[in-house]
DNA sequence: ATACTTAATTAAGAGATTTAAGAAAGTAGG
DNA sequence: CCTACTTTCTTAAATCTCTTAATTAAGTAT
């Protein structure tokens, strides 16, 4: 779209109109017009267009105001679909998500360790296209992959996937070839960030950030309803954070990262490294390697060993918390992956530990909460990478 | 400006144009076209009215391409000038400079440490007038103002100024009832780092931070030509980032902060500290109270004692700079402030310990400067307030 | 039943860009 | 030196979208 042109205005409108559809809907045109300020009858044909695009719909009549009743909009949350692809470590999670994040169907692969980018490719392929054949009926816009690793989100490619050691993947040209529409790829953590913002914060307005712990941890900061990438596309990549000069060794080489004491793995070794020293705990008992997982089932049963273990990491992530609200100063932080699960036993840590590092009152009042997308953020935030596009498109 | 109308589009269109004429004059009405992509009538008439507004003059004729010579259009930097004020902890600077950034006159003025807010409005406002008086032919657009301390940027409040333990002054309110004109207040280190990213990296594309080492440790953060705040306006308080668990002790009560160890103050207290416990160094002989410049000259004169505490500032500097890095990944990043002056002191090692931690090879390239606006970095930083309003007003 | 409100649409008017054409100023070749 | 061709810039009519004003539609209230 040339900028600067009426065109160019008038689809910059049209996206103000359904982006204040979709998130104050149901509302009637002429409420449309006084809250964004433009005025009745561009509203009208504007919604006239959207209604024969089949974005929105109009629904009951509202209560009268003293007046003629205003006919209500609506977002028409049914009239579109879109794939959304998350790629773990160990599987692939396919979903059909309608406009407002409700999953209509899903699908979970299981990855080969030593699968190829060709296979890799080809079971993407696969796997989209089995959940599209078992849904003929639904009218699909666009594809979204959250990945993880490195991504060049702008090409679309997967740079690096440690946990599959994949090399170069070029995912959106492949699909936006084999399907023909849009693709959109992104790093999970990423992802995950825009899919809380979209679907949980809601307006996407506030500057947020959605921390990702599971493998390693990742962060994903939104500015404005819009990703933030930084110059190489490794902003959020706070698993590297040194929190403790002189801690342990990190896989990166370096000392103290905050991946060292709180990642999954961390957890689960350092409940190993307790136990080989002679700690008690329910879990000694255990025969199969420990994982954060059996941490905090130890944790809810009541294990000592295992709560101070969950302490220990939590009160770690707090002050990589703080560090973060020192420099990026979020509105919102959403504590997303596996150790998430751990509830309370980790989020209250992290807060004493924030909230107790934060020098300034009003920011210790951040509100950070564990994401209640559970397994399925990424995925949601595959979705919501097409969906940013179609709601704000580029000013 | 009704967002969405014609004339909101015309004044956006006009920006763009008075923008490409700013970075990249001298420019011809046909290559703005081209480049701009929009059309040569529409150029025309905004050039017609610039030139009506003396925001940009006609200079000689270009080089002929195989026709008519084009008529160059470049910014009329003379055309209007702007007051800048620099209030740190013991002394305002007030500067006039040119759309270009050329200082065309400056006064100093010492602070009474016990100084009071009255007091304080009435040494801006007459300082400004002062300089304004002794200018009677040059027309004043705006007056910038950086401040040290915690700054509403959007009030044009000073909220705190713990160096000269003043609060809630009404900086913006009072100047623009006293000038009758636009007024902009912002924290020293955000003013800073848009000084720089407007009058050093020139273009204000990329994405940086400028990191101000003195009294404290502050950085500003420049996304897309804009500052950046965060929710609080805390955004860049990095002096307070932790980078050593069991460190030192901070004033803010905390351990290991980054401003325990590379501030000022902080390179001063430990090389008291070290020859307290009978390290030889000339620094020994000094009678009065150690500071950070003293370090740096005796780093100079080839003291070992003085390198390896600056060495030392700069490693934990590098560290912290690898965990913004990590973060928020900037494009560019500029070191100034007091200590900045230590130069390659101070520099090296930052770079040495930023390139060994960050764990991607194109990260560790990020360029990293030295200050080169030396002690007008804030009060151009100041200036570059009222000039980014000027040429790239809210979209 | 009439007057007043509010909602939505229609019709004419205004503002800014675009397309098309022309004028101005040079270059280049014969 | 004159003509043909380029490039630059301006002018004039056409087009597009928003705005203002008036109209229709549908309720509420006395």
């Amino acid at each position: 779209m040339q900028r600067g042109s009426f065109q160019w205005m008038k689809s910059l409108n049209k996206s103000i109109i359904l982006n204040k559809i979709r998130i104050d809907g149901p509302i009637s045109r002429a409420q449309i017009a006084k809250e964004t300020e433009l005025t009745p009858p561009t509203v009208g044909t504007m919604v006239k267009e959207l209604l024969a695009q089949g974005l929105i719909k109009e629904s009951q009549l509202g209560a009268s105001q003293g007046g003629r009743k205003p006919t209500m909009l609506v977002l028409h949350v049914q009239g579109f679909h879109i794939i959304g692809v998350d790629v773990g470590p160990s599987q692939i999670r396919f979903i059909i998500s309608d406009l407002a994040g409700e999953i209509a169907d899903e699908l979970l692969q299981e990855i080969d360790p030593s699968i190829e980018n060709e296979a890799f490719l080809k079971m993407l392929k696969q796997g989209i296209q089995l959940l599209m054949n078992q849904h003929p009926s639904l009218q699909f816009i666009g594809i979204g992959v959250a990945m993880h690793g490195v991504v060049d989100a702008e090409q679309g490619i997967s740079i690096f996937a440690p946990n599959l050691d994949l090399r170069d993947i070029p995912i959106k040209e492949t699909l936006e070839q084999s399907f023909a529409m849009n693709v959109k790829v992104e790093n999970d953590a990423k992802a995950l960030a825009l899919g809380e913002s979209w679907f949980q914060v809601g307006t996407a307005e506030k500057s947020m950030i959605a921390i990702n712990i599971g493998q390693g941890i990742g962060a994903g900061m939104v500015i404005d309803g819009k990703l933030y990438h930084g110059e190489h596309g490794i902003a959020g990549e706070i698993g590297h954070m040194m929190i403790d000069l002189r801690g342990k060794k990190c896989s990166c080489g370096n000392h103290g990262c905050l991946q060292t004491i709180a990642s999954g793995p961390a957890i689960a070794d350092r409940a190993q490294e307790l136990i080989d020293a002679g700690n008690s705990s329910i879990l000694a008992q255990q025969h199969m390697p420990l994982t954060a997982e059996m941490v905090h089932q130890a944790a809810v049963a009541g294990d000592e060993l295992a709560r101070a273990i969950l302490h220990e990491a939590g009160t770690y992530l707090g002050i990589a918390l703080a560090n973060l609200i020192h420099t990026f100063n979020p509105g919102f932080v959403i504590i997303g992956g596996g150790v998430a699960k751990a509830g309370s036993y980790i989020l209250e840590p992290i807060m004493e530990a924030m909230k107790s590092r934060v020098i300034y009152d009003r920011a210790q009042d951040t509100v950070v909460q564990l994401s209640k997308l559970s397994d399925y953020g990424s995925s949601l935030g595959a979705v919501a990478l097409v969906l940013s596009e179609l709601f704000q498109p580029e000013t």
